[in-house]
DNA sequence: GTCGTTAGAGTCATTCTGACATTAACTGGA
DNA sequence: TCCAGTTAATGTCAGAATGACTCTAACGAC
Protein backbone atom coordinates (compact mmCIF):
# COMPACT_ATOMS: atom_id res chain seq x y z
CA UNK A 1 0.00 0.00 0.00
CA UNK A 2 2.09 2.66 -1.23
CA UNK A 3 1.21 6.60 -0.77
CA UNK A 4 0.43 8.60 -3.51
CA UNK A 5 2.04 11.94 -3.80
CA UNK A 6 -0.18 15.04 -2.72
CA UNK A 7 -2.35 12.83 -1.39
CA UNK A 8 -2.95 12.46 2.36
CA UNK A 9 -1.92 9.04 3.60
CA UNK A 10 -4.47 6.88 4.31
CA UNK A 11 -2.93 6.08 8.09
CA UNK A 12 -3.14 10.22 8.36
CA UNK A 13 -6.60 9.42 8.25
CA UNK A 14 -7.29 6.63 9.82
CA UNK A 15 -9.32 8.05 13.04
CA UNK A 16 -11.05 11.13 11.58
CA UNK A 17 -14.76 10.93 11.58
CA UNK A 18 -15.87 10.35 7.70
CA UNK A 19 -17.51 13.71 6.13
CA UNK A 20 -21.14 13.36 5.18
CA UNK A 21 -22.17 15.28 2.66
CA UNK A 22 -25.17 14.88 -0.39
CA UNK A 23 -24.94 15.56 -4.01
CA UNK A 24 -27.83 16.09 -6.57
CA UNK A 25 -28.39 15.00 -9.78
CA UNK A 26 -31.37 17.14 -10.84
CA UNK A 27 -32.39 16.28 -14.63
CA UNK A 28 -34.62 18.53 -17.26
CA UNK A 29 -35.92 17.97 -20.75
CA UNK A 30 -34.43 20.65 -23.12
CA UNK A 31 -37.02 21.01 -25.41
CA UNK A 32 -36.10 20.56 -29.00
CA UNK A 33 -37.25 23.95 -30.91
CA UNK A 34 -37.99 21.98 -34.02
CA UNK A 35 -40.53 19.90 -31.98
CA UNK A 36 -37.98 16.82 -32.18
CA UNK A 37 -37.23 14.47 -29.09
CA UNK A 38 -36.10 16.56 -26.08
CA UNK A 39 -32.84 15.38 -24.56
CA UNK A 40 -32.16 15.42 -21.10
CA UNK A 41 -29.82 17.82 -19.35
CA UNK A 42 -28.73 18.71 -15.75
CA UNK A 43 -26.77 21.91 -14.05
CA UNK A 44 -23.58 21.23 -12.74
CA UNK A 45 -21.37 24.35 -10.88
CA UNK A 46 -17.91 24.35 -11.00
CA UNK A 47 -15.33 23.82 -8.07
CA UNK A 48 -13.66 26.59 -6.33
CA UNK A 49 -11.93 24.42 -3.89
CA UNK A 50 -9.05 21.68 -4.08
CA UNK A 51 -9.82 18.87 -4.97
CA UNK A 52 -10.55 18.52 -8.34
CA UNK A 53 -10.95 22.27 -8.77
CA UNK A 54 -12.14 23.59 -11.96
CA UNK A 55 -13.88 20.79 -12.61
CA UNK A 56 -17.82 20.31 -13.05
CA UNK A 57 -19.28 18.31 -10.14
CA UNK A 58 -23.14 17.84 -8.91
CA UNK A 59 -24.81 20.58 -6.82
CA UNK A 60 -24.13 19.61 -2.95
CA UNK A 61 -22.82 20.21 -0.05
CA UNK A 62 -22.29 18.78 3.52
CA UNK A 63 -25.17 17.86 5.87
CA UNK A 64 -26.21 20.08 8.81
CA UNK A 65 -26.50 18.30 12.31
CA UNK A 66 -29.84 19.06 12.87
CA UNK A 67 -31.36 19.00 9.02
CA UNK A 68 -32.99 15.14 7.73
CA UNK A 69 -31.09 14.11 4.60
CA UNK A 70 -33.56 15.12 2.14
CA UNK A 71 -33.64 18.15 3.57
CA UNK A 72 -29.96 19.09 3.02
CA UNK A 73 -30.55 17.94 -0.68
CA UNK A 74 -32.74 20.53 -1.09
CA UNK A 75 -31.41 22.87 0.73
CA UNK A 76 -27.94 22.61 -1.04
CA UNK A 77 -29.25 22.63 -4.08
CA UNK A 78 -31.06 25.84 -4.10
CA UNK A 79 -28.27 27.25 -2.82
CA UNK A 80 -26.03 26.86 -5.17
CA UNK A 81 -28.29 26.49 -8.38
CA UNK A 82 -31.46 28.33 -6.93
CA UNK A 83 -33.83 25.16 -8.26
CA UNK A 84 -36.71 24.17 -6.25
CA UNK A 85 -37.46 20.52 -7.83
CA UNK A 86 -40.85 19.01 -7.65
CA UNK A 87 -39.37 15.52 -7.12
CA UNK A 88 -36.29 14.35 -4.30
CA UNK A 89 -35.78 11.13 -4.02
CA UNK A 90 -32.54 9.17 -2.83
CA UNK A 91 -30.23 7.22 -5.47
CA UNK A 92 -27.50 5.69 -3.54
CA UNK A 93 -25.47 6.22 -1.14
CA UNK A 94 -21.39 6.42 -1.90
CA UNK A 95 -18.81 5.44 0.66
CA UNK A 96 -15.64 3.79 -0.92
CA UNK A 97 -12.81 4.65 1.01
CA UNK A 98 -10.34 6.45 -2.03
CA UNK A 99 -13.06 8.55 -3.09
CA UNK A 100 -11.17 11.97 -2.27
CA UNK A 101 -7.64 12.64 -1.54
CA UNK A 102 -7.91 14.57 1.42
CA UNK A 103 -10.22 12.53 3.80
CA UNK A 104 -12.74 9.73 3.87
CA UNK A 105 -15.98 11.15 2.26
CA UNK A 106 -19.38 9.64 2.23
CA UNK A 107 -22.21 10.95 -0.46
CA UNK A 108 -25.59 10.34 0.05
CA UNK A 109 -27.16 10.83 -3.31
CA UNK A 110 -30.35 12.57 -4.41
CA UNK A 111 -32.34 12.19 -7.70
CA UNK A 112 -34.00 14.86 -8.66
CA UNK A 113 -36.33 16.34 -11.38
CA UNK A 114 -36.97 19.78 -12.72
CA UNK A 115 -40.20 21.22 -14.56
CA UNK A 116 -39.21 21.56 -18.29
CA UNK A 117 -40.03 25.65 -17.54
CA UNK A 118 -36.88 25.56 -15.61
CA UNK A 119 -34.73 24.05 -17.59
CA UNK A 120 -31.67 26.57 -18.36
CA UNK A 121 -32.90 29.22 -16.54
CA UNK A 122 -31.68 30.33 -12.74
CA UNK A 123 -28.33 30.17 -13.35
CA UNK A 124 -26.60 32.46 -10.15
CA UNK A 125 -23.02 33.03 -12.12
CA UNK A 126 -20.54 31.21 -14.55
CA UNK A 127 -19.94 28.73 -11.92
CA UNK A 128 -23.28 27.11 -13.12
CA UNK A 129 -24.16 25.61 -16.38
CA UNK A 130 -26.57 23.43 -18.14
CA UNK A 131 -25.44 20.01 -19.72
CA UNK A 132 -27.06 17.84 -21.94
CA UNK A 133 -25.96 14.14 -20.15
CA UNK A 134 -24.07 13.16 -23.39
CA UNK A 135 -22.28 16.37 -23.76
CA UNK A 136 -18.83 15.29 -24.04
CA UNK A 137 -17.44 17.69 -21.61
CA UNK A 138 -18.86 16.21 -18.92
CA UNK A 139 -17.85 12.47 -20.03
CA UNK A 140 -15.39 13.59 -16.74
CA UNK A 141 -16.46 14.86 -13.82
CA UNK A 142 -15.35 15.85 -10.16
CA UNK A 143 -14.90 12.74 -7.63
CA UNK A 144 -16.98 9.81 -8.61
CA UNK A 145 -19.97 12.44 -10.31
CA UNK A 146 -19.68 10.92 -13.30
CA UNK A 147 -21.07 7.44 -12.43
CA UNK A 148 -23.45 8.84 -10.00
CA UNK A 149 -24.76 10.65 -13.16
CA UNK A 150 -24.64 7.14 -14.74
CA UNK A 151 -26.35 5.43 -11.68
CA UNK A 152 -29.14 8.30 -12.42
CA UNK A 153 -29.81 7.54 -15.66
CA UNK A 154 -29.99 3.77 -15.47
CA UNK A 155 -32.46 4.20 -12.67
CA UNK A 156 -34.74 6.51 -14.53
CA UNK A 157 -34.60 4.05 -17.32
CA UNK A 158 -35.71 1.36 -15.09
CA UNK A 159 -38.61 2.68 -13.17
CA UNK A 160 -41.70 0.71 -13.96
CA UNK A 161 -43.41 3.72 -13.36
CA UNK A 162 -42.92 6.58 -15.63
CA UNK A 163 -46.39 8.34 -14.68
CA UNK A 164 -45.40 10.90 -12.05
CA UNK A 165 -42.06 11.16 -13.18
CA UNK A 166 -43.15 12.85 -16.34
CA UNK A 167 -45.47 14.63 -14.71
CA UNK A 168 -42.43 16.25 -12.59
CA UNK A 169 -41.00 16.78 -15.35
CA UNK A 170 -43.54 18.60 -17.55
CA UNK A 171 -45.92 20.66 -14.77
CA UNK A 172 -49.46 20.54 -13.82
CA UNK A 173 -51.17 20.24 -17.47
CA UNK A 174 -49.92 18.49 -20.44
CA UNK A 175 -50.72 17.16 -24.05
CA UNK A 176 -50.07 13.71 -24.87
CA UNK A 177 -47.38 14.49 -27.49
CA UNK A 178 -45.95 16.24 -24.96
CA UNK A 179 -46.01 13.08 -22.47
CA UNK A 180 -44.78 10.87 -25.16
CA UNK A 181 -41.52 12.95 -25.61
CA UNK A 182 -40.96 12.54 -22.28
CA UNK A 183 -41.44 9.00 -22.66
CA UNK A 184 -39.04 8.92 -25.78
CA UNK A 185 -36.31 11.13 -23.95
CA UNK A 186 -35.98 8.25 -21.20
CA UNK A 187 -36.69 5.39 -23.27
CA UNK A 188 -34.53 6.41 -26.16
CA UNK A 189 -36.68 5.64 -28.88
CA UNK A 190 -40.01 6.45 -30.74
CA UNK A 191 -43.27 5.48 -30.08
CA UNK A 192 -46.22 5.49 -31.76
CA UNK A 193 -48.41 8.24 -31.14
CA UNK A 194 -52.12 5.80 -31.52
CA UNK A 195 -50.53 3.50 -29.45
CA UNK A 196 -49.00 5.44 -27.05
CA UNK A 197 -52.45 7.13 -26.00
CA UNK A 198 -54.57 4.08 -26.07
CA UNK A 199 -51.90 2.28 -23.53
CA UNK A 200 -52.58 5.39 -21.29
CA UNK A 201 -56.14 5.69 -21.57
CA UNK A 202 -55.94 1.57 -19.85
CA UNK A 203 -54.02 3.17 -17.16
CA UNK A 204 -56.11 5.22 -15.52
CA UNK A 205 -53.29 7.50 -14.05
CA UNK A 206 -53.71 10.69 -16.43
CA UNK A 207 -57.54 12.31 -17.46
CA UNK A 208 -58.18 14.76 -19.97
CA UNK A 209 -59.23 18.40 -19.00
CA UNK A 210 -61.65 20.22 -20.98
CA UNK A 211 -59.24 22.58 -21.65
CA UNK A 212 -56.92 23.12 -24.77
CA UNK A 213 -53.47 24.31 -25.35
CA UNK A 214 -54.06 27.45 -27.73
CA UNK A 215 -51.62 29.55 -29.63
CA UNK A 216 -50.00 26.64 -32.11
CA UNK A 217 -50.46 26.53 -35.71
CA UNK A 218 -52.89 23.42 -36.14
CA UNK A 219 -55.37 22.12 -34.23
CA UNK A 220 -55.52 22.27 -30.65
CA UNK A 221 -54.40 19.61 -28.26
CA UNK A 222 -56.40 18.27 -25.45
CA UNK A 223 -54.71 19.15 -21.97
CA UNK A 224 -54.43 16.34 -19.43
CA UNK A 225 -53.77 15.81 -15.59
CA UNK A 226 -51.93 13.39 -13.85
CA UNK A 227 -53.74 11.59 -10.95
CA UNK A 228 -51.76 11.79 -8.38
CA UNK A 229 -50.29 8.41 -6.30
CA UNK A 230 -46.40 7.67 -5.67
CA UNK A 231 -45.61 4.35 -4.93
CA UNK A 232 -42.44 4.81 -3.69
CA UNK A 233 -42.89 5.28 -0.28
CA UNK A 234 -39.52 6.82 0.16
CA UNK A 235 -39.78 9.87 -1.59
CA UNK A 236 -39.27 12.90 -0.44
CA UNK A 237 -41.92 15.63 0.36
CA UNK A 238 -40.88 18.45 -1.01
CA UNK A 239 -44.56 20.54 -0.61
CA UNK A 240 -42.69 22.07 2.64
CA UNK B 1 -39.12 22.02 21.42
CA UNK B 2 -39.20 20.46 24.53
CA UNK B 3 -36.20 18.23 25.70
CA UNK B 4 -37.40 14.48 26.28
CA UNK B 5 -36.59 13.17 29.78
CA UNK B 6 -33.63 10.47 29.58
CA UNK B 7 -32.83 11.74 26.38
CA UNK B 8 -29.91 14.00 25.41
CA UNK B 9 -30.78 17.66 24.70
CA UNK B 10 -30.24 18.48 21.18
CA UNK B 11 -28.44 21.34 21.50
CA UNK B 12 -25.69 19.32 23.17
CA UNK B 13 -25.03 17.14 20.50
CA UNK B 14 -25.36 19.89 17.93
CA UNK B 15 -21.58 19.49 16.73
CA UNK B 16 -20.82 16.23 17.50
CA UNK B 17 -20.46 14.30 14.11
CA UNK B 18 -22.95 12.12 13.11
CA UNK B 19 -22.25 8.23 13.84
CA UNK B 20 -22.27 5.97 10.73
CA UNK B 21 -23.41 2.52 10.70
CA UNK B 22 -24.46 -0.01 8.61
CA UNK B 23 -27.56 -2.94 8.98
CA UNK B 24 -28.72 -5.40 6.86
CA UNK B 25 -32.16 -6.73 6.02
CA UNK B 26 -31.34 -10.58 5.18
CA UNK B 27 -34.15 -12.33 3.84
CA UNK B 28 -34.70 -15.57 3.86
CA UNK B 29 -37.60 -18.65 2.94
CA UNK B 30 -38.52 -20.93 5.27
CA UNK B 31 -39.65 -24.28 3.77
CA UNK B 32 -43.02 -25.32 4.63
CA UNK B 33 -42.91 -29.14 5.50
CA UNK B 34 -45.66 -30.01 3.65
CA UNK B 35 -44.93 -28.44 0.30
CA UNK B 36 -47.10 -25.39 0.89
CA UNK B 37 -45.77 -21.73 -0.30
CA UNK B 38 -43.14 -21.02 1.83
CA UNK B 39 -42.77 -17.95 3.93
CA UNK B 40 -40.55 -14.93 3.95
CA UNK B 41 -37.91 -14.81 7.47
CA UNK B 42 -35.29 -12.72 8.08
CA UNK B 43 -32.63 -13.10 11.80
CA UNK B 44 -32.87 -10.31 14.01
CA UNK B 45 -30.33 -9.52 17.05
CA UNK B 46 -31.40 -8.64 20.57
CA UNK B 47 -29.94 -5.45 21.68
CA UNK B 48 -27.81 -5.49 25.07
CA UNK B 49 -27.02 -1.94 25.38
CA UNK B 50 -29.28 1.09 25.81
CA UNK B 51 -30.85 2.48 23.43
CA UNK B 52 -33.78 0.20 23.30
CA UNK B 53 -31.49 -2.54 25.03
CA UNK B 54 -33.99 -6.00 25.11
CA UNK B 55 -35.47 -4.86 21.87
CA UNK B 56 -34.54 -6.82 18.62
CA UNK B 57 -32.73 -5.37 16.18
CA UNK B 58 -31.23 -5.62 12.54
CA UNK B 59 -27.98 -6.88 12.43
CA UNK B 60 -25.18 -4.26 11.94
CA UNK B 61 -22.43 -1.64 13.32
CA UNK B 62 -20.74 0.82 12.76
CA UNK B 63 -18.68 1.50 9.92
CA UNK B 64 -14.81 1.13 9.97
CA UNK B 65 -13.03 3.96 8.74
CA UNK B 66 -10.96 1.82 6.11
CA UNK B 67 -13.62 -0.42 4.61
CA UNK B 68 -16.29 0.29 2.16
CA UNK B 69 -19.94 0.50 3.17
CA UNK B 70 -20.85 -2.95 1.39
CA UNK B 71 -18.03 -4.33 3.25
CA UNK B 72 -18.93 -2.91 6.30
CA UNK B 73 -22.28 -4.22 6.33
CA UNK B 74 -21.35 -8.20 5.06
CA UNK B 75 -18.53 -8.24 7.91
CA UNK B 76 -20.81 -6.85 10.46
CA UNK B 77 -23.45 -9.40 9.44
CA UNK B 78 -20.75 -12.38 9.67
CA UNK B 79 -19.89 -11.46 13.07
CA UNK B 80 -23.47 -11.03 14.48
CA UNK B 81 -25.07 -13.90 12.62
CA UNK B 82 -22.24 -16.01 11.05
CA UNK B 83 -23.90 -15.84 7.75
CA UNK B 84 -22.26 -14.67 4.53
CA UNK B 85 -25.40 -13.40 1.71
CA UNK B 86 -24.70 -14.76 -1.54
CA UNK B 87 -26.36 -11.16 -2.38
CA UNK B 88 -26.20 -7.73 -1.22
CA UNK B 89 -27.77 -4.26 -2.28
CA UNK B 90 -27.55 -1.17 -0.81
CA UNK B 91 -31.45 -0.57 0.18
CA UNK B 92 -31.83 3.21 1.59
CA UNK B 93 -29.86 5.78 3.97
CA UNK B 94 -31.68 6.64 7.52
CA UNK B 95 -30.82 9.96 8.84
CA UNK B 96 -33.26 11.82 10.22
CA UNK B 97 -32.23 13.91 13.40
CA UNK B 98 -34.40 11.52 15.66
CA UNK B 99 -33.73 8.38 15.01
CA UNK B 100 -31.63 7.82 18.03
CA UNK B 101 -32.44 9.19 21.27
CA UNK B 102 -28.86 9.67 22.23
CA UNK B 103 -26.82 10.65 18.99
CA UNK B 104 -27.09 11.77 15.64
CA UNK B 105 -27.38 8.34 13.73
CA UNK B 106 -27.34 7.97 9.72
CA UNK B 107 -27.91 4.42 9.11
CA UNK B 108 -26.96 2.68 5.44
CA UNK B 109 -29.71 -0.23 5.13
CA UNK B 110 -28.29 -3.46 2.98
CA UNK B 111 -30.76 -5.87 1.40
CA UNK B 112 -29.20 -9.29 1.59
CA UNK B 113 -30.73 -12.62 0.50
CA UNK B 114 -29.51 -15.64 2.05
CA UNK B 115 -29.69 -19.22 0.83
CA UNK B 116 -32.67 -21.26 1.70
CA UNK B 117 -30.33 -24.06 3.01
CA UNK B 118 -29.14 -21.96 5.74
CA UNK B 119 -32.60 -19.95 6.86
CA UNK B 120 -32.49 -21.03 10.63
CA UNK B 121 -29.19 -22.00 10.84
CA UNK B 122 -25.91 -20.85 12.11
CA UNK B 123 -27.65 -19.14 15.31
CA UNK B 124 -24.63 -18.39 17.54
CA UNK B 125 -26.37 -17.64 20.81
CA UNK B 126 -29.65 -16.48 21.85
CA UNK B 127 -29.51 -13.34 21.12
CA UNK B 128 -29.86 -14.25 17.24
CA UNK B 129 -32.98 -15.43 16.43
CA UNK B 130 -35.43 -16.24 12.87
CA UNK B 131 -38.18 -14.40 12.26
CA UNK B 132 -41.10 -14.59 9.94
CA UNK B 133 -41.55 -11.17 8.53
CA UNK B 134 -45.02 -11.23 9.52
CA UNK B 135 -44.38 -12.53 13.79
CA UNK B 136 -46.40 -10.51 15.66
CA UNK B 137 -43.37 -10.02 18.21
CA UNK B 138 -41.31 -7.94 15.35
CA UNK B 139 -44.52 -5.77 14.71
CA UNK B 140 -42.31 -3.46 17.15
CA UNK B 141 -38.44 -3.01 16.54
CA UNK B 142 -35.52 -1.21 17.82
CA UNK B 143 -34.72 2.76 16.61
CA UNK B 144 -36.67 2.67 12.96
CA UNK B 145 -35.68 -0.67 12.04
CA UNK B 146 -39.48 -1.90 11.26
CA UNK B 147 -39.67 1.07 8.81
CA UNK B 148 -36.25 -0.39 6.92
CA UNK B 149 -37.87 -3.84 7.27
CA UNK B 150 -41.07 -2.64 5.70
CA UNK B 151 -38.72 -0.96 3.18
CA UNK B 152 -36.91 -3.78 2.22
CA UNK B 153 -40.23 -6.21 1.60
CA UNK B 154 -41.85 -3.21 -0.80
CA UNK B 155 -38.48 -3.22 -3.00
CA UNK B 156 -38.67 -7.11 -3.05
CA UNK B 157 -42.26 -7.02 -3.75
CA UNK B 158 -41.56 -4.01 -6.67
CA UNK B 159 -38.54 -5.29 -8.53
CA UNK B 160 -39.08 -5.87 -12.08
CA UNK B 161 -36.33 -8.91 -12.28
CA UNK B 162 -36.75 -11.97 -10.16
CA UNK B 163 -34.63 -13.75 -12.04
CA UNK B 164 -31.07 -13.54 -10.10
CA UNK B 165 -33.17 -12.86 -6.85
CA UNK B 166 -34.85 -16.47 -6.72
CA UNK B 167 -31.57 -18.09 -7.79
CA UNK B 168 -30.02 -16.30 -5.03
CA UNK B 169 -32.53 -17.54 -2.52
CA UNK B 170 -32.00 -21.08 -4.01
CA UNK B 171 -28.82 -22.17 -4.77
CA UNK B 172 -27.00 -23.13 -7.94
CA UNK B 173 -29.84 -25.81 -9.19
CA UNK B 174 -33.21 -25.98 -8.36
CA UNK B 175 -36.72 -27.30 -9.99
CA UNK B 176 -39.23 -25.27 -11.55
CA UNK B 177 -41.54 -26.09 -8.76
CA UNK B 178 -39.54 -24.52 -6.37
CA UNK B 179 -38.50 -21.37 -8.07
CA UNK B 180 -42.05 -20.91 -8.66
CA UNK B 181 -42.64 -21.55 -4.45
CA UNK B 182 -40.04 -18.51 -4.60
CA UNK B 183 -42.32 -16.28 -6.73
CA UNK B 184 -45.10 -16.99 -5.22
CA UNK B 185 -43.80 -16.65 -1.41
CA UNK B 186 -42.37 -13.14 -3.24
CA UNK B 187 -45.25 -11.83 -4.90
CA UNK B 188 -48.06 -13.34 -2.24
CA UNK B 189 -50.18 -15.23 -4.46
CA UNK B 190 -50.64 -18.30 -5.98
CA UNK B 191 -49.05 -19.01 -9.89
CA UNK B 192 -49.89 -21.66 -12.56
CA UNK B 193 -47.14 -24.09 -13.01
CA UNK B 194 -48.09 -24.51 -17.12
CA UNK B 195 -48.14 -20.99 -17.72
CA UNK B 196 -45.21 -20.15 -15.22
CA UNK B 197 -42.76 -22.76 -17.00
CA UNK B 198 -44.00 -21.23 -20.46
CA UNK B 199 -42.73 -17.73 -19.85
CA UNK B 200 -39.67 -18.94 -18.09
CA UNK B 201 -38.98 -20.39 -21.43
CA UNK B 202 -39.11 -17.13 -23.11
CA UNK B 203 -37.00 -15.32 -21.50
CA UNK B 204 -33.81 -17.42 -21.80
CA UNK B 205 -32.39 -16.78 -17.54
CA UNK B 206 -32.66 -19.98 -16.75
CA UNK B 207 -31.26 -23.26 -19.05
CA UNK B 208 -32.18 -26.58 -18.67
CA UNK B 209 -29.49 -28.98 -17.18
CA UNK B 210 -29.74 -32.59 -18.37
CA UNK B 211 -29.84 -33.56 -14.26
CA UNK B 212 -32.64 -34.62 -12.04
CA UNK B 213 -33.70 -34.48 -8.61
CA UNK B 214 -33.97 -37.82 -7.05
CA UNK B 215 -35.56 -38.91 -3.97
CA UNK B 216 -38.92 -38.13 -4.29
CA UNK B 217 -41.86 -40.76 -4.28
CA UNK B 218 -43.23 -39.52 -7.66
CA UNK B 219 -41.78 -38.61 -11.05
CA UNK B 220 -38.34 -36.66 -10.39
CA UNK B 221 -38.24 -33.02 -11.65
CA UNK B 222 -35.54 -31.79 -13.99
CA UNK B 223 -33.15 -29.29 -12.62
CA UNK B 224 -32.78 -25.47 -13.93
CA UNK B 225 -29.99 -23.36 -13.63
CA UNK B 226 -29.63 -19.10 -13.77
CA UNK B 227 -27.92 -17.64 -16.33
CA UNK B 228 -26.35 -15.20 -14.90
CA UNK B 229 -26.50 -10.94 -15.28
CA UNK B 230 -26.94 -8.87 -12.85
CA UNK B 231 -29.10 -5.28 -14.20
CA UNK B 232 -28.63 -3.40 -11.20
CA UNK B 233 -24.91 -1.97 -11.68
CA UNK B 234 -24.89 -1.25 -7.83
CA UNK B 235 -25.04 -4.66 -6.59
CA UNK B 236 -22.61 -5.33 -4.38
CA UNK B 237 -19.98 -7.95 -4.74
CA UNK B 238 -19.86 -10.50 -2.06
CA UNK B 239 -17.09 -12.99 -3.81
CA UNK B 240 -14.22 -11.64 -2.45
C1' DG C 1 -62.99 27.65 -50.13
C1' DT C 2 -58.33 24.29 -50.48
C1' DC C 3 -53.95 22.63 -48.60
C1' DG C 4 -50.84 21.14 -45.13
C1' DT C 5 -50.35 19.76 -40.50
C1' DT C 6 -51.46 17.78 -36.19
C1' DA C 7 -55.02 15.60 -32.93
C1' DG C 8 -57.38 11.74 -32.15
C1' DA C 9 -60.09 7.34 -33.31
C1' DG C 10 -60.40 2.94 -35.68
C1' DT C 11 -58.67 -1.59 -37.96
C1' DC C 12 -56.28 -5.89 -38.05
C1' DA C 13 -52.84 -9.40 -37.67
C1' DT C 14 -49.69 -11.01 -34.24
C1' DT C 15 -48.33 -12.02 -29.73
C1' DC C 16 -49.10 -12.64 -24.84
C1' DT C 17 -51.90 -14.23 -20.99
C1' DG C 18 -54.86 -17.02 -17.93
C1' DA C 19 -57.51 -21.14 -17.40
C1' DC C 20 -57.80 -25.65 -18.20
C1' DA C 21 -57.10 -30.34 -20.29
C1' DT C 22 -53.88 -33.98 -21.48
C1' DT C 23 -49.95 -36.98 -21.39
C1' DA C 24 -45.61 -38.74 -19.14
C1' DA C 25 -42.93 -40.65 -15.28
C1' DC C 26 -42.43 -42.30 -11.00
C1' DT C 27 -43.80 -44.80 -6.11
C1' DG C 28 -46.27 -47.71 -3.33
C1' DG C 29 -49.75 -50.94 -2.34
C1' DA C 30 -52.99 -54.70 -3.78
C1' DT D 1 -47.40 -57.47 -11.88
C1' DC D 2 -50.82 -54.31 -12.35
C1' DC D 3 -53.22 -50.39 -10.83
C1' DA D 4 -54.08 -46.17 -8.19
C1' DG D 5 -52.18 -41.88 -6.77
C1' DT D 6 -49.16 -38.02 -7.32
C1' DT D 7 -46.28 -34.86 -9.60
C1' DA D 8 -43.78 -33.27 -14.03
C1' DA D 9 -44.30 -31.48 -18.38
C1' DT D 10 -46.86 -30.41 -22.71
C1' DG D 11 -50.98 -28.90 -25.36
C1' DT D 12 -55.19 -26.23 -26.37
C1' DC D 13 -58.03 -22.24 -26.70
C1' DA D 14 -60.43 -17.96 -25.82
C1' DG D 15 -59.66 -13.27 -24.50
C1' DA D 16 -56.45 -9.34 -23.80
C1' DA D 17 -52.59 -6.64 -25.04
C1' DT D 18 -49.46 -5.06 -28.61
C1' DG D 19 -47.43 -3.03 -32.90
C1' DA D 20 -48.13 -1.23 -37.47
C1' DC D 21 -51.15 1.01 -40.01
C1' DT D 22 -55.24 3.71 -41.90
C1' DC D 23 -58.84 7.03 -41.52
C1' DT D 24 -61.30 11.18 -39.94
C1' DA D 25 -61.51 15.73 -37.41
C1' DA D 26 -59.94 20.38 -36.47
C1' DC D 27 -57.14 23.97 -36.85
C1' DG D 28 -54.06 27.93 -39.44
C1' DA D 29 -52.20 29.65 -43.75
C1' DC D 30 -53.18 31.01 -48.16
Amino acid sequence: MSSVPGWANVDERRNLPPALAVSTVILGIRRDPEGGPGKLCLPLVRRIRQPHAGSWALPGGPVGSRESLGQAAGRTLAETTGLHPSYLEQLYTFGDTDRSPTHRLVTIAYFALVNIEEVGTRVPDENVAWFDVDDPQIAEMAFDHRKIVDYALWRLANKTEYGQIAHRLLGERFTLAQLRLVYEAILGKELDPANFRRQLNNTASIEATDEYLAGGKHRPPRLYRYLGHGPDPMEVDTSK
